[in-house]
DNA sequence: CTGTTAGCGCATTCAC
DNA sequence: GTGAATGCGCTAACAG
């Protein structure tokens, strides 16, 4: 018989089928074994663990889903995970699912809508119960979400989001971080403060443009659209952006980058340039990338706390998907507070 | 029929046969439409197709890899996604996957045995078609494997590996590259060169370690335990390593750091005790970290190129897959080059 | 070209 | 406490 089961075990990855016939009972009583129910007796459990652990057996948990309806895993989409913010955010996620036993899938968009379309159909597909979401630059409309409403599937977006108050999001207060960072260096004596601002059709861009503008107009700085900058916010862009400034021959004594990358961008020039940052120009970005800290002591930033984002988003998503029918839409938007770094600075 | 049918499929999901019954024919004809095969009719292909559209239809992945035994998807574990090296793997396997139609799972050990083992063992349940993997600190056998094989499941080590000739490794030369660091720092005059190293059960730390004893040895300079300062290689770790050096009045005119990291918190220190490093003391780091020319843009590494790592490695576990029974297992050692960031230095 | 049948691996109802 | 039967959603062999 042992060799008669090596024979049909040898290509096959074996299955609660298997264990039952080598111990002549039936499957039924096998999967009730695994899953500890308190109606096997202890001994025929004890046989069929030791079977199983013999034979190598691992639950097939694609048939186990199948059955239950049920993946007990969630899908998280980001731009990219090498961002400091993202893998923040994700390690907040991980925190929480795995204390409920939760598996998580991690995919990246590289801020392409074509790639964040094709994952959510193959997250969909997959069945995961619910879905995180930070979009990519070139998402402005939730069109490919279609799929999640029609099969159920619950999904919350943080950070980048799109605007819209039948979703649930998790946010930062966006308005408020480029209305602070904006504040913080007029009181220092900017006057002409340059922006690098994102896609405009973004929410939380457009969000800290608007809190800068809210600054400018606060303490009766004339706004001018010469001094805000658009792109992509790419690190290369920002260092784009102090050459365009440089050349143009724009007076600027400050500049509020609305990125990390960008910030480091502009860093970078300024600082091939020889230009002293912290005596002629004041560089503000938005972000919590703790490098920042070793590249430019003096850059000051809006500590947007990946990890507690993470945790909340997370912990929001369960609520939906333990409510099931019909969850309720909700929004929670999360402070994020101003750290300079070198406080020795006039 | 309409109502009919809107009731039916409320609160599921829409399948086959849902399309099927709405259409009066067969859910096997059904499942060939959706597959584009050849032998339905354009006119019955079209009717289904505008059907399953109407209805929302999402095929269940669930159902077809657990008929099909196969998932297309790959398991990739690393200890940190927020480590710029292993991100940039990470982005040379998406590439690769991502034209050959395979999805990728992404999954963080956190550098803990523990996690690294129930990753595994989810990966295995959720019958992956291979995996690719850096392991854990922890790690330093492969019990934990076992599942995998039980279930002929190909795995490919990279990076961090178990040096076993039985194992499929893709890995970088770090004996050449702990060599080639060491000797550079010798031909700059240095005499004193303090090691900063990793868990020596580590195949990749030993190797630095022995590259570095034998560019010491080639030049006739004495090794000396005392040199060598083995830690965990985290940030902070490096940062206590310049200061327990200080404290312990051991002259060094060098350092080479067996990661980045501990570069970094070496930098930092320095900084701080105001000990010029382009001077007296250099730094050599074992990184692709593209941040550390910011940092310090004196400071010289080894290139690891973590997405032609990547590209590589998923190449070789695509072969294992293809092969199926019995693969052979092989071992590709990748160079790496000295990248010195800032050539002006004497 | 389309329908019938069977089964992937598992859990769960209903019997006994 | 255990076995028999059924079905999760899908594809593939075999008919016709």
């Amino acid at each position: 018989m042992s060799l008669l089961s090596n024979i049909l075990f040898l290509n096959n990855q074996p299955t609660i089928h298997d264990i039952a016939k080598a111990l002549s009972i039936d499957s039924s009583t096998v999967s009730r074994a695994l899953n500890d129910s308190p109606r096997v007796t202890k001994h025929t459990k004890e046989r069929i663990l030791a079977k199983a652990n013999e034979l190598g057996y691992q639950r097939n948990l694609l048939a186990l889903n199948l059955r239950k309806k049920k993946t007990n895993t969630i899908g998280v989409v980001v731009p990219r995970i090498s961002r400091y913010f993202f893998s923040s955010v994700i390690q907040g996620i991980e925190e929480t699912t795995y204390l409920s036993g939760y598996n998580v899938i991690i995919c990246q968009s590289l801020e392409s809508l074509d790639r964040e379309k094709k994952i959510i159909e193959t997250l969909a597909a997959n069945r995961v119960d619910g879905l995180l979401i930070s979009v990519s630059m070139e998402t402005s409309n939730k069109e490919h979400f279609k799929v999640l409403d029609n099969n159920k599937i619950p999904y919350v977006f943080f950070d980048r989001h799109l605007n819209s108050k039948t979703d649930s999001n998790v946010l930062i207060d966006d308005f408020k971080g480029g209305f602070d960072i904006t504040e913080h260096l007029i009181l220092r004596g900017c006057q002409k403060i340059v922006h690098f601002s994102g896609p405009l059709d973004q929410a939380i861009y457009k969000n800290r443009f608007l809190g800068y503008k809210s600054a400018l107009n606060k303490y009766g700085i004339e706004f001018k659209q010469e001094y805000v900058l658009t792109s992509r916010l790419m690190e290369n862009e920002g260092y784009k952006g102090v050459d365009e400034l440089t050349k143009s021959a724009l007076v600027f004594d400050a500049i509020f980058a609305a990125n990390d990358l960008s910030a480091i961008g502009a860093m970078k020039s300024l600082k091939e340039k020889k230009i002293s940052i912290p005596e002629d120009v004041a560089i503000v970005g938005f972000s919590n990338e703790p490098i920042s800290s070793v590249i430019e002591p003096s850059l000051t930033t809006i500590d947007q706390s990946g990890l507690n984002l993470g945790v909340t988003a997370t912990n929001l998503l369960f609520k939906s998907i333990a409510e099931k029918e019909r969850f309720k839409q909700e929004t929670i938007i999360l402070q994020a507070n101003l750290v300079e770094r070198d406080s020795t600075r006039k």
